[in-house]
DNA sequence: AATAAACTGGGACACCCGTACCACTTCTGG
DNA sequence: CCAGAAGTGGTACGGGTGTCCCAGTTTATT
């Protein structure tokens, strides 16, 4: 029988090819969305044959759902990384730089996960992830509802400037008094 | 030529029909995500033949449009008639009771309009209405930044609990703080 | 060295899509 | 009343989709 992994698989190139279909997918969601990540987009951009994608997933959900969670970790990464450099004041300025069709790729599965469970545990850990950043940043432990509070405006700022494209400067002064706000209260 | 009008049809019953597509239109989109909103689906939906969709909209980014603009209109008047009723704290009540899908259609719209120019109008028409309703709950006027503010937090606790499907008393919680923190800055 | 398992890649299947076409009927303004 | 515009609906086209199949090749195990 032709078996299928579609987890890890045993060979050293299988193991890269299926890491190399993931990334390509990643990248073709941040580009178009995530209406683009199609098996034969996926295959052509990792420069391997289009069966390859269903042989290393089982199905695109699954391929989409494992894109997603790299994703979120990556950005995770990135965003913990910045913070802790410039703190949350400069959360403003990473918007700016920040890849602003990387973000929507990552908001659309976000809401994607609303119609599929096997997606919601990783928005789930998009959203934990992101209120842990902004706890440690204030020295609040992760349950304090203040960190919690504070992360919900910042995530709304940071989700209308991606997708409406509101100036920088208003979501600046925004965040910068929900910061006084949130101190004020600490 | 076989005229195309494209926007408001002189004959009664082409007004009806259009508008008939629409409505048909926002049902699939909220059942089954945007992905599901076909000429095909809206005509069936509708009970008009297939042409009909492509002889009273000029595409299906138009028809999208429109079925989100009138998503964005009826949701908003849904809720500003909550909390000129229930007030603010009623809102993690509307929460329960709301349709989810048709949430999560909104939302899905709504991180599309990053992709696509004509929707971001319709995007920020969503969050400006939202945040009006807000201030007028808290006789602020609309560019007050403490309701622009309340509402980034409303915002994100309402899209956590559509899409992440937390349990309703956490997100109350939260919101009632939020409300208390509020009203202690005003 | 041989047997089984993993992997490869080309092709095919069945389906759904947006849109265009066009003969036809109904309505409406002059 | 009657030309021309508006509306109607059946059908077809070209293309993209997810998934499956299978003969062949490489790798790992005995």
């Amino acid at each position: 029988m032709t078996g299928n992994p579609q987890d890890t698989p045993t060979q050293e190139r299988g193991r890269r090819r299926r890491a190399h279909l993931l990334t390509a997918a990643v990248d073709l969601l941040t580009e178009g969305g995530f209406a683009a990540v199609t098996h034969r987009a996926v295959a052509q951009r990792a420069g391997l044959p289009l069966a390859a994608t269903t042989y290393y997933f089982t199905s695109r959900d699954q391929l989409l759902a494992e894109a997603f969670a790299q994703l979120v970790e990556t950005e995770l990464a990135t965003t913990r990384h910045w913070t802790t450099r410039h703190g949350l004041t400069g959360l403003a300025d990473q918007l700016a730089t920040a890849d602003r069709n990387r973000q929507l790729g990552l908001w659309e599965l976000y809401v994607h996960a609303g119609r599929d469970p096997a997606l919601q545990q990783i928005a789930r850990r998009w959203t934990d992830g992101c209120v842990r950043i902004v706890a440690d940043a204030l020295d609040l432990p992760a349950t304090d509802p203040r960190a919690r509070l504070l992360y919900t405006t910042i995530s709304t700022l940071w989700l209308e400037h991606i997708v409406e494209q509101r100036p920088l400067h208003d979501t600046r002064a925004l965040l910068t008094t929900a910061l006084e706000n949130a101190s004020h209260l600490a």
